[in-house]
DNA sequence: ATGTCGGAATTATTCCGA
């Protein structure tokens, strides 16, 4: 079983790289974020034409998520209880034994902005929800676009950055608050002195600077952890593909027992 | 050049968000 985790940085932009992708690694369970698209507009006949079939929670513009399975999922829940004016951010839906949950964590923009102590609230919020849905006991995965850098290790320049959004205290405790629910990252599990990113800025040639974060993370519950074979953070996908735009994140995944 | 993208509003250009 192979799941992952992908900010496609609009879909309909992406259709076409997607496509590629998920014809290359042939994952089972997809959680995408930042579709910018209604869920009127999801594109289902062309995912159905190569063998999945998605569940969305979008909007119109910006943020959206949805998860993708190779055969027909159950809805549990779609958006976060108390942030409906945060946008559309988080769809569990349960697949086979497991439990999946992806999100799209407010950027926050910067510790100035009023976005970020609503980030902080999204966090709380997003914590709280976990805690009463008790996922830990179950085969579980929480995926997503984290918009934080949980350790220096994850930052290309900790000493430049440390302080500002992304790599503040109150972001990295909100975040711990949220895996003390019952969680364990899965690329730093397998991985536990790894220097690897998986988003870079469009601009200044960020991607071959070696200029950035990772943001995007694979979490599994107990049961789920002992299942993990390997983690990958997809870089290939990071570049142009036959001349296609790539996203600004690299795909996650990671192949289960 | 804070250097690039995607999307929306409005009609090829400007803004907003990331």
């Amino acid at each position: 079983m192979r799941i992952a985790t992908w900010n496609v940085n609009g879909l309909r932009a992406r259709l076409d790289f997607v496509r590629l992708w998920l014809e290359s690694r042939r994952p089972d369970i997809v959680g995408f974020q930042e579709l910018k698209l209604e869920d009127e507009q999801f594109p289902h006949e062309l995912f159905a034409e190569i063998g999945y079939h998605a569940v969305t929670h979008g909007q119109k513009s910006w943020n959206g998520v949805a998860i993708l399975t190779r055969e027909p999922a159950e809805v549990l829940e779609r958006g976060l209880m108390g942030q409906e004016d945060f946008g559309s951010r988080l769809i569990t839906a349960q697949f086979e034994d497991i439990r999946f949950t992806t999100v799209y964590v407010p950027n926050g923009k910067s510790v100035e902005h009023e976005d970020y102590p609503k980030k902080l609230l999204w966090l709380e919020a997003l914590r709280d929800a976990l805690a009463a849905a008790g996922h830990a006991d179950h085969p579980a995965v929480l995926c997503g676009d984290f918009n934080i850098v949980p350790a220096p290790i994850d930052s290309w320049n900790e000493a430049l950055l440390a302080g500002h959004i992304f790599h503040t205290d109150a972001e990295r405790t909100r975040y711990q608050a949220v895996l003390d629910t019952g969680w364990s990252d899965l690329f730093r599990h397998l991985h536990p002195a790894e220097k690897q990113f998986s988003w870079w800025d469009y601009r200044g040639g960020a991607f071959h600077r070696r200029m950035g974060l990772r943001i995007d993370f694979l979490l599994g519950s107990r049961s789920l952890l002992e299942r993990v074979e390997s983690v990958q953070i997809d870089r290939e996908f990071r570049k142009k593909q036959d001349g296609l735009t790539p996203s600004d994140h690299a795909p996650v995944f990671a192949d289960l027992t």
